[in-house]
DNA sequence: GATGAATGAGTATTCATTCAT
DNA sequence: TATGAATGAATACTCATTCAT
């Protein structure tokens, strides 16, 4: 779609944002990891806040695809909400740098708080329709909660990783740590659809 | 300890940094913010980082003091890790900023990081004590597995709140927000700790 | 080479840096006096340091391009020295701030110590070789000490120029003037080298 | 006369001026030398000018005292000029940091030349009246050309030391290097008596 | 389609100096 | 006699952006 030098750019400053957050990233950082003139960021994209915005609607679209086929497969509750842990699992994986770049803006930018929230908005829609035999519309239980506690498992992983491989020596996004990370997620999965069963069944 | 002019403009860049991150406010700002000359700022402090890093270091002192009494409170394993949330859900709530700053600047200054794991090691550090008897040393149900995973739940309570605002109407930080909040996260913990101990027992 | 812009900058700064030395001249003082805008400053070079090492860059390759001629030239020993006595002066001459630069960063800033010394250092080699066959290796009479004696005795008709004239009413750098010291230090090289020349015979 | 305060503050004036020129020095780093609160070297001098000027004066006072003892101790003319280089070696040696100073000064600082013309004055005067016998008013061998040959030849002692330590690897002013020094001035002075005497006698 | 040149507005920080106490 | 507090003015340097070519 976009040129080829287009994207190059893109790319790199989807790295960057990633690594240093928006502020902390210049337009001459990015042409230079582009190996491309400054003015061309400036020709092909309309500055810095484009640039973000487009980096952010790759995201969120791939995103949503992500979680989308996973909420709407087959199967039982439990599995579909396993997939889905799956599924964001693996579309941050694949997508590096989208926890930290989404959260450092999320809690340093204000100025993009409705844009994210514009896209954030299916997921929650879609957790909420998934959960909505088991979990109330309002109090503790509500999807809306778990949307929070589960997101947030699952973000941290990625956002604390660089501190936690300072504390640790190993690195939390290794093959390793990532199977270790998921198979607790699916253990935490678990736990809570356990719990809300048996509260159900009472 | 400080002078009050000190006191004052710590406190004004303990707003702004919480708000818009270290990046995104200047040393202007903040003494605009706090009525003061911006060279007062650097009478009183040794520059921007130094006014983070005093930032940081009082909220350490504060978090660590208020989790570490919760660990060492008596009663069952789960009393305590109950009662550590919600010392970490008080502190974060007392403290603001604390979440956003600390986030973001995990998320967006790698030059940070450092810092930020000295501070964590402890909390970690006590959560693996905490959780030692159930808990293996390695594997899913590791120490460190969980630390994420509930860190990341009380966490993202605050740092998601501005973005889920827009998204609900009503402000998830309001006192009914928080105490379903807390609801859900002491629901949270008993299910990991049911199943958790249900596994312990076969 | 370097655009007319940057040459324009160069030649202000060469001139500022001479008359007041570094520390004297900011990058404002710099701008005004080359007729461009401040940041136009930093477009073309990357900051002042870049800027003097240009200067000196400069300064260094003509000045030992013109010592080097005189040093080679054919002659008497004695007839080479007055040579590069010529040569040294005419280019200090032409070079109208050298001096004073030199002076002033060697009296003011110890950071460019080495950097001067590499420069100095092929002229001290083609004296210390000038005078190999006359000139003992160490002692009062080693080549060493005549590369003082005598650079410091062109190099001060420089530096003290302005104060001089101050003293004396006319310029000491006028046509005379120089004529006159020129003709001083053509008397000096010979009262040196017939007493060298002299104690050798004994 | 002054308070052992002002002297301390004075003292490390001197020594920091000598190193890194009066710009390459903030009132901080003298208070800080000195173990002075700030303030007080402005309740003890006039600000950075002031501190300047007494130090310059106590400097020519000194030095001209030095000169003036040689220049009219008796003997030949030559054992006169030989007194007065040691004296002015001596001098200078004793004053660390004069040499660089003044030549710092000279050639950086425009605003001091009318300053340092009328400290030098007096040194000038008692040359030409030494030298007055041999040397006529005008010309090639006039005693203002042999003033600043020889006050060069003196100075760059000193002003070259640092630079010169870097190309050479020992100290030159160390006791040694002073002594190599001194008799290659004297040998210096000999040449050009030896030579202006035969002149004379022509 | 691409870019070298240019810049206005801003950044953190330093510094000599004043002054109330 | 001293000094902590305070500051106006300056400093080097950065940056997103524009625009003529």
């Amino acid at each position: 779609m976009l040129k080829e030098r287009a994207e190059q750019i893109l790319a790199s400053a989807r790295i960057l944002f990633g690594e240093r957050g928006m502020h902390g990233v210049s337009v001459r950082d990015i042409a230079e990891h582009a190996g491309v003139k400054k003015a061309a960021v400036f020709y092909y994209f309309d500055g810095k806040d484009d640039l973000l915005e487009r980096i952010l609607a790759g995201y969120y679209a791939s995103h949503a695809a992500a979680l989308e086929s996973a909420f709407q497969a087959g199967g039982t509750l439990r599995e579909r909400l396993q997939g889905t842990i799956d599924a964001y699992l693996d579309f941050v994986l694949a997508n590096g740098n989208y926890a930290r770049l989404v959260q450092g803006l999320i809690a340093s930018n204000p100025e993009w708080h409705r844009h994210l929230q514009r896209n954030l908005e299916p997921l929650f829609r879609w957790t909420q329709a998934a959960l909505s035999e088991l979990s109330p519309e309002q109090g503790p239980l509500a999807a809306r909660q778990f949307f929070i506690t589960l997101s947030g498992a699952v973000i941290n992983t990625f956002t604390y990783a660089p501190v936690l491989e300072l504390m640790w020596g190993d690195d939390p996004l290794s093959e390793a740590g990532i199977a270790e990370r998921r198979a607790h997620l699916h253990w935490v999965v678990d736990a809570l659809m356990d719990k809300l069963q048996a509260s159900q069944d009472r």
